[in-house]
DNA sequence: TTACTATGCTACACTTAGTGTAGGTCAACC
DNA sequence: GGTTGACCTACACTAAGTGTAGCATAGTAA
């Protein structure tokens, strides 16, 4: 059993995160000690790391946590569960061209500012 | 002079965002009509453009107030201005390769269930 | 004249994904 | 006995607006 704080470290969250998560219910509550501090297992600590592989995708929270839910209601939301992974990377895609044209006007900018334009 | 509303859909901001911004102190108070309500000056306008022009580019609304005072303040400011949009870009590229870091994990995930993983 | 619609106003709540802070408890150490 | 460290809860705050409620006003239609 670990303490939140040394779940966070593990896991690589923050101990507010872990809270966090907590509270949105994307963790189930957690055990507590005798002197209420919460308890992990190994189990939840797989857990979290599963949530922190989503949310490095850029998966929002509340999306994990439908996600969750359908890995939970096993291999018939598989094909459900592929798509909103394919969404989320076609959102990405957009991200970064989005992203490069802001990058475009950047440039634009300094090049102006080199070409002796003053404000 | 133009009603807010106008002023809006010339520059393409919403209503409530250069509301916003007046309120942020990024736009002097407008000048108001008889009922009360804001009028923009051609010279305004392009204040506006001004500003979108910097949003655009991904700078956060406190640092374009600060940008601001710096075009006011004249040419002297000028090597600081440009180290901002340099800064500005930079952090633009990491936010890219930092996009194109989760793309893989989702590739990753992705190319797991097509192996037929079903977590 | 009355009713409706459009536009504007202010002030407040809400969003995301947490972080930061205040105030309190508890055990361990010196 | 005092201090440190780790934990607890609850609340406020962040960025950049958006959405809503409740109001005023002007122009138009019946």
């Amino acid at each position: 059993m670990y303490t939140i704080g040394q779940a966070a470290q593990k896991v690589g969250f923050s101990i507010g995160a872990i809270r966090f998560y907590e509270r949105k219910g994307l963790l189930e509550p957690a055990a507590r000690s005798e002197q209420n501090n919460r308890l992990y297992t190994d189990s939840e600590l797989n857990w979290l790391v599963f949530i922190k592989c989503l949310r490095e995708t850029g998966m929002r929270v509340e999306d994990i946590k439908q996600f969750a839910n359908m890995v939970m209601a096993g291999t018939a939301t598989l094909p459900e569960r592929i798509k909103i992974i394919q969404d989320q990377k076609q959102k990405l895609l957009d991200d970064i061209e989005e992203k490069k044209s802001q990058l475009v006007h950047l440039e634009r900018k300094l090049q102006r500012y080199y070409n002796g334009e003053n404000y």
